[in-house]
DNA sequence: GTCTATAGCGCGATAGAC
DNA sequence: GTCTATCGCGCTATAGAC
């Protein structure tokens, strides 16, 4: 393991995950990602072996960096209002950063759940429960301190809003754009209560 | 013109729609459409000359035929509270008939828009934009008749649900099926005081 | 209208030199 | 760790026989 092994690890990681946000797994090859990273498209199966692999790192990194932002979002002293608006705002910047052209990784992977391998699919599954999960806690705080309001468990709202801003993200991109985006986020907020 | 031709033409848009609705458009190929249909791969470029054009007509019908049925609902006698039931049953059907695997074709094909050409991204745009005008007819009607209560303006509404049924089919198809998709769409209602 | 044959490219993956 | 070279496959598309 030389010096260079981690930082063209990550470098490939980085490539892979642009590429598929904007363009699908279908849309990322090796040979694209080599032109970003500047690589031989050969030298990428040292880091990783095949393509599925590939993106089950992908997906996990992805999960771990954006549970790992929506955590820190739960423990903060912030009401729940405000967890929600920050929750929002996760995607909000996905959308930004990529200049319209990018949503979530695990969205756009679940439209191509077909061309996926097992693992990939398992991983994806839990990406979506933990989020609902955590929007399901957000909301049961804001409901107990009413400054949220609703009907029927958190749980299946939690759901509801996790799908709602995965399908909002490709619609946006289509169509409207981040502003649309948000335009639908407050609309969201305005019938919560807020 | 052979009496073959119409159905010929029919039968290979019906296997290009599906293969797009279960495994994208990068998943659907010319040679995956003749083992569904009983005709060699070179035979689809008589009825349609490139990809594209393909999937640009495959949209086209879809469009058409799906808000023909939202139509239908629009002109019907039902209250807004069973305009809106039926139009969620749209989406629910295509899950449905699809047997869980298959999603609306244009969510599909907005997660795949950077390997869309121009005309295809202006039709998905315009049934985006049909598709939430319909709803906030819908919605705008269940206010002023008191069956519906919601927040903020009805357009907005309908670009909301709207995104929100385009994401949780995917969402619903990696995690809870049909019986998710339910779930969802269920607490949705509720929420509009239903 | 449908066929065979083929061009031309991009893909994932492997072998082996350095 | 990265390289060159190559294999075998699937893809879109075209030419030309029938």
């Amino acid at each position: 393991m030389t010096s260079m092994q981690r930082d063209t690890r990550t470098a490939i990681l980085d490539a892979a995950q642009e590429l598929i946000q904007t363009h699908g797994a279908n849309g990322m090859s090796y040979q694209s990602i080599s032109r970003v990273v500047k690589i031989r498209k050969a030298s990428i199966h040292y880091h990783f072996p095949s393509k599925d692999k590939l993106i089950e790192e992908v997906i996990r990194r992805y999960s771990r960096e954006f549970l790992g932002l929506v955590d820190g979002i739960l423990v903060s002293s912030d009401s729940a209002p405000g967890k929600l608006r920050r929750y929002i705002g996760l995607f909000e910047t996905t959308l930004r950063n990529g200049a319209g052209r990018r949503v979530c990784l695990c969205g756009m992977l679940g439209a191509e759940l077909a061309s996926l391998g097992n693992p990939a699919v398992s991983l994806l599954r839990r990406f979506y429960r933990d989020n609902a999960k955590r929007l399901a806690r957000i909301l049961e705080d804001g409901r107990k301190t009413r400054t949220l309001s609703f009907d029927g468990d958190p749980e299946t709202m939690g759901e509801l809003i996790f799908s709602f801003l995965e399908g909002a993200m490709p619609v946006a991109r289509a169509d409207g754009g981040v502003k649309g985006f948000g335009r639908m986020t407050g609309q969201l907020l305005r019938n919560l209560g807020l």
